[in-house]
RNA sequence: UCCAGCGUAGCUCAACCGGUAGAGCAUCCGGCUGUUAACCGGAGGGUCACAGGUUCGAGUCCUGUCGCUGGAGCCA
């Protein structure tokens, strides 16, 4: 079986051939030290003058950082080595000599840094988020396959908006103007009267002229939705999602997060229930915090941070006033100027992560809304059909992946958390 | 779209009140038998984003353009 630097432990003691690229080089006249990254980890090769071939020792010094290499030597475990092992070289080979590295070790600025997005992978910090993106994801999709749901994934292409009609990517689809999906939940509605507890993930987009360090124009979101599901049982179903995903990274990607210098005492907290406060009740706490807000208002990227910042865990804040949320949340039966909807602001000042909401699914309610916002009735013929034919009470939710990764990794900004971020008027490389 | 800040060597940054363009890293050459972003000595490397203006003299001051970064609105 092939030997990789995650599990060189087991080899310990023999001989293995190591396949990969060149981190870093130093020397010191008669002994030379190659830093050899795999893609599983790094481990330093030694190089004794006289105890390997001469090409051997001379290409282990002439090699180029980046290049790739088959490295041969005795595994042996080593107290000073980060990873605990090293090993003593008997021979390097050469696969392919890379030119100079553009990254080098050293500080880089972002814009250089994103101009040499593919090779900036490379690095261990990139790396590490790529792999708690990916736990993430599994955790997320093995959470829900587990509790029933049935993936059902909704199309990208669609013919009309999901919730607006100015934030969309047209694209010319045999003459007809169609546009990307900015969310599959409509569709979703559909497909869970199915089979009752479906979810969607995959890549949704958004054309808004947005700027900042927690918006992308491609993102990824999961989005569940669920039959006979109220508000509060949505809410449930939220934050067991995310704390399962949060300890799951805890429990299986501690190197990942350590490389991040990440502070997992934060996660380590984030355990259901989390806390739920009303609309009126978060406005309250920030009028409390001295913010210049009243009811009605939405909150902004500040209000957010204070919410966030306010609790232990990610907070739920539910019941928002209808006027400022989409047409298709059911109104509160006690007071029909609130929405049941919830958003989850996550803790530490990452803003937010989930939002969802029950639906409404009365017949005559959805097409006056419709009418209301100066929607085009045709466009959602089909989605009213849902209320037509057998009607049913129901919610979901949709949780960004990049924000959620974000808050989990500890980055100051959502770029890193995908491997080829799609940024306001930047899509190179 | 609006507001703010920044564009100097391959990279990260200096250059005081307007007075001959600098350092570290990277690259190349040399040294060192245990280095950990190794270290030590040497060399090469510049249309100071672009265009105009003020001035005896502009990297520095002014105007415009372009690019980048952050934020607002909107949202996940």
């Amino acid at each position: 079986m092939e030997t990789v630097i995650e599990k060189i432990g087991a080899s310990a003691g023999k001989e293995a051939t190591l396949t990969g690229w060149v981190y870093n080089k130093r020397s010191s006249g008669k002994v030379r030290f190659v830093i050899l990254r795999d893609g599983t980890g790094v481990i330093q090769c030694v190089f004794l003058k006289g105890q390997v071939p001469d090409a051997a020792f001379e290409l282990a010094d002439s090699v180029t950082q980046e290049s790739s290499v088959a490295v041969t030597g005795l595994v042996r475990e080593e107290k000073r080595a980060p990873g605990g092992f090293e090993l003593t070289a008997t021979d390097l080979k050469l696969i392919s000599l890379a030119e100079p590295y553009p990254i080098t070790l050293k500080e880089h600025g972002v814009e250089f840094l994103m101009e040499h997005r593919h090779l900036w992978l490379r690095s261990a910090r990139q790396h590490a988020v790529l792999r708690i993106r990916s736990e993430i994801i599994k955790a997320m999709r093995d959470y829900l396959d587990d509790n029933d749901f049935v993936l059902g994934d909704t199309p990208i292409l669609t013919p009309a908006a999901g919730e607006g009609t100015t934030t969309l990517f047209p694209v010319d689809y045999y003459g007809e103007q169609v546009y990307l999906a900015q969310t599959g939940q409509l569709y979703n509605e559909a497909i869970a009267a199915s089979v009752r507890k479906t979810y969607c993930f995959g890549p949704t987009f958004r054309a808004e002229k947005s700027k900042t360090r927690r918006h992308l124009m491609e993102f990824w979101m999961l989005e569940p939705e669920v039959a006979f599901l109220d508000l509060s049982g949505d809410m449930a179903l939220a934050e067991e999602l995310v704390a399962y995903a949060v300890q799951r990274v805890l429990a299986k990607r501690k190197p990942e997060l350590a490389t991040l210098e990440r502070d997992t005492t934060k996660l380590e907290a984030v355990k259901a229930p989390f806390p739920r406060i009303s609309y009126l009740d978060a406005v309250k706490l920030l009028q409390d915090k001295g913010k210049e807000i009243k009811p009605g208002d939405d909150f902004g990227g500040d209000e957010e941070t204070v919410l966030g910042e306010a609790f232990d865990r990610p907070v739920m804040i539910h019941h928002y006033p209808a006027a400022i949320k989409a047409f298709y949340m059911k109104r509160d039966p006690q007071d029909t100027s609130l929405a049941l909807c919830f958003d989850m602001i996550a803790s530490e000042g990452y803003g937010e992560i989930v939002g969802g909401s029950q639906r409404e699914d009365e017949l005559a309610e959805l097409e006056k809304r419709i009418i209301e916002n100066k929607l085009p009735p045709e466009a959602y013929r089909w989605y009213v059909d849902v209320r037509r034919y057998g009607s049913f009470p129901h919610s979901g939710f949709g949780l960004g992946l990049e924000r959620t990764v974000a808050w989990v990794c500890g980055l100051k900004h959502i770029r890193e958390t995908i491997p080829f971020p799609r940024m306001l008027e930047k899509v190179y490389p």
